[in-house]
Formats: C-alpha cells, structure tokens, sequence
DNA sequence: AATGCAGTTTACGTAAACGTAAAGTTTTGA
DNA sequence: TCAAAACTTTACGTTTACGTAAACTGCATT
C-alpha cells in the first residue's frame, strides 16, 4: 500500500540527529541512555533508528529527569509502565511500587506549592513597593508632596 | 527573665549535630552548603550554632533539593527571598525572574500531573487483571466453571 | 578522486554534590 | 580528672550524568 516497508509498523523511524534537534539533547546523552539501559533503538547497518516507542520513552526519561529524577529512579518508574502482566503477587508487588512513587511525586506537587506560594508573597511585595513609588513619583511630578 | 541571652534574640539555637537529625542529612552536608554561602551560622568559638532563619533557610534548601534543583539554582531562587528592597529597576527585575522561576515550577508541575496520570492508568490497568484473578480463583473454589 | 556530512566506537575528562578518613580540639558526663 | 562524645579543619575519593576529542565508516556531492 504505501511506500517501501519500513520494519515492521507503517511509521518512520527518526536517525539520532532528528532527535537531538527535536528535544535539544545531544547524540552523547541518546546514546549514554541506550548505555544505561534505558533506550534500545534498533539498527540499519550500524546506524540507530528510534520509532515511535523509542521516542514515547525518551519524552517518560526527560520528563523524569525535569523532576530531578536519578537515571536509576527514571528507570524504575519507565519500568512501570511496561510491567509484564504477571500473577497477583507480582501485581501486587508493582501496586506497592506505584504507591511508593505516587508518594513522592506528591511530595514534589507540595513542594512545588509552597514555592509557587513564596514566590507569589514576595511578588505581592515588589508590586506594592513598586506601586508606593510610582505614588512618590507621580506626586513630584505633580508638584511634589502636594 | 530567662537563662543566659542568647544572641540578640530569644530563641535557642541549634548545633550542627542536631540539625543533622532533625533533617535527616550529614554533617558534611550543612558545611557543604555553609562552604558554597548557602548558610552562614554564627559561631561559639568554633562550634556553629544555627538559629531559626538559618533553619528556614535550610527548609527552603532541601526544598529545592527534592525538586531536583541545582545548588546554584537553589541559590537564586532562595536569594529571591531575602532580595533587598531596591529602586524601581532592581524591582522589575526581581519580578521578570520571579516570571522565570514560576514558569519552570509550572512545568515541573505539569509534568508531575503527567506521571500521576500514568501512574493511575497502570494502577487502573493492575488491579483490573487482579479482579479478573480473583473471579478464577473464586470460580475454582466454588468448583471449576459452575 | 576528493571533500564533507552524519554517524560510529573508544576512551579519557569534568562539574556537582557530597562521602570518607585522618588528626586535632572542646564539651560533657561519670 | 579523664575518657567518650561532639565538633573542627584539611584533603583526597566517589558517583552521576554526561562533555569532548580522536579515529574510523559510509554515503552524497563536486
């Protein structure tokens, strides 16, 4: 039906500098991933291909990694996603680990509350400071203390 | 009134080892952080002594930590805090980077919606399987399929 | 044939954030 | 008084997450 078939799905796969462009990472940081463990792009000769679950995985990696992750905890939550669907002790055993890092990430959704709160209160204060000055100032253009 | 004045002010302060504690960090760590001017607890002789805007400061360190923040980060973030009541510029200028560092929080935000939202799924996805597990092995109790 | 570009492997380098060990001082409790 | 506990400085070590450089390959131009 369409063009040449590409592997095994009918979407195209992306090179390492299509993807370096694309989430400004370097080629150093895909292929240190790949290293790791966390990315397994398949090949054309010698050359890395990533498809669509390549790219879903790398969009998990850094969002984990903008939340100050470690690569191993990164791993561990990727992990997750893709659990085999094993018996009900295994379920059971993945259920504790969600619960585990649900715990944190409402930690940091805390975190992140206060600090958005903090910020807010010394925004209130710089607008309140600017705006007695911009009285001041608009007074001795007036002419001065009126 | 009370015991010995303590400093200027009537609060207690705390040694280094107790803050270790209460924190659930190193000793090395606070030195660290005295080291890089994240904190600067007066001294008895040699001994640090940490009062209670040392502690916040603290507070809001570890804060920042958790959220996976640079030391460097960390400290223009805190410094917001503590900014001096400047003249109009330096006043707009705390605000532009107020806009900054509420725009990153906002995405990490974002992000840990994101993951929360996955998380729900697998857990969604686990304990669905776990239901079906359950129906079999009741049914086989009971006595095979009825 | 030569050049250039995109990609590859190998390997050493580096910044951040502490860990750890050594050696000395000061406080504190028995 | 005296030993243990707590603290100090100095200094080198370690882990994480890549950066950077060197040397090679394959393909497309010129």
């Amino acid at each position: 039906m369409s063009g040449q078939p590409n592997h095994l799905s009918g979407e195209r796969a992306h090179s390492i500098g299509e993807l370096t462009r694309e989430f400004g990472i370097t080629a150093r940081t895909l292929r240190f991933y790949e290293e790791r463990g966390l990315l397994r792009p398949r090949r054309a000769g010698q050359r890395r291909l990533y498809d669509r679950g390549d790219r879903t995985r790398l969009k998990l990696i850094l969002r984990g990694r903008r939340l100050g992750f470690s690569l191993d905890e990164i791993e561990e939550i990727v992990s997750l996603y893709e659990a085999p669907q094993g018996e009900a002790g295994q379920l059971q055993l993945l259920l504790d680990r969600i619960a585990e890092r649900r715990a944190e990430l409402e930690e940091k959704r805390r975190d992140i509350a206060a600090v958005l709160r903090d910020l807010a209160r010394v925004e209130a204060g710089c607008l309140e400071r600017l705006d007695e000055l911009g009285q001041k100032s608009a007074g001795s253009k007036r002419g001065g203390r009126a």
